[in-house]
DNA sequence: GCGACAG
DNA sequence: ATCTTGTCGC
């Protein structure tokens, strides 16, 4: 898919090489005002689950497009390449995106939906990887990640689809979802060009009995993220302990 | 100054 | 994120 969806010199920033920390911050404070806090993307027909793995200052990065609403793998793409940016919290994007933008660039479908592994909204700038990703790539974007970055929040009921608002002050930055019974919850917020309301539901609705949507899941497997269970040894062909 | 801190 | 085995529970 193409990276650049519209003629816009300023988008071009959203594509990170070599910033400066307070660059980097200053181009975050300038385009969180482009990021759509609405929508209810429709049609959809396939949904991309985006992560990255790292290792030695490299990174292995992942997009998985998934059909909707069955959840099967369309298409995998996967690309490492050397981590050029620190990890700094807040600026994860600029660590990340470069490497996920390669594997976007690969993708021979577009999308309808786009799910990251990370915050959205729930940023100290309110632009977050989510946003980040979503306005480069001018997709229907769900932040969704495993812990949190800002914010406060009380306790989340025990069923699974329950959820309770993510508050910086008195603005809410996001949803925690506890997406099944038993697990803890997920932080999901806009990424962009969709309401708060709506990517909560789309999270849920992405879930197959794991506490992590589909997409991230499979995203995160892609790039390796655990260690693949070794495959049994053959008896006989066993490597010799000496 | 101290504590917090996506992945 | 990553380093890592067993173990408790449905």
């Amino acid at each position: 898919m193409r990276l650049y969806n519209r003629v816009d010199m300023e988008i071009r920033q959203l594509h990170p090489w070599n910033l400066e920390p307070r660059d980097a911050i200053a181009t975050q404070k300038r385009l969180a005002a482009q990021v759509v806090l609405e929508g209810s993307p429709q049609d959809v027909r396939t949904v991309a689950g985006a992560d990255i793995s790292t290792a030695g200052g490299r990174g292995r990065g992942a997009v998985v497009v998934l059909s909707y609403p069955d959840l099967q793998v369309l298409e995998s793409q996967v690309v490492e390449s050397e981590l050029a940016f620190p990890y700094i919290p807040g600026l994860l994007a600029f660590r990340e995106v470069p490497v996920l933008a390669e594997a976007f660039q690969r993708l021979s479908v577009r999308p309808d939906l786009l799910l990251v592994d990370g915050q959205g909204l729930a940023h100290q700038r309110r632009f977050g990887i989510a946003c980040h990703l979503g306005l480069l790539l001018d997709l229907p974007t769900i932040g969704c990640a495993k812990s949190r970055l800002v914010g406060e929040h009380g306790p989340v009921d025990e069923e699974a689809g329950s959820r309770t608002e993510l508050r910086d002050g008195s603005e809410v930055i996001g949803l925690v979802v506890r997406t099944r019974a038993g697990v803890t919850p997920v932080y999901v917020s806009v990424g962009h060009r969709i309401g708060l309301a709506e990517a909560a539901e789309w999270v849920l609705s992405l879930c197959r009995g794991y506490r992590l949507p589909d997409p991230a899941r499979l995203a995160h497997q892609a790039a390796g993220g655990q260690a693949m269970p070794v495959a049994a040894q053959p008896a006989g062909e066993q490597m010799s302990l000496f």
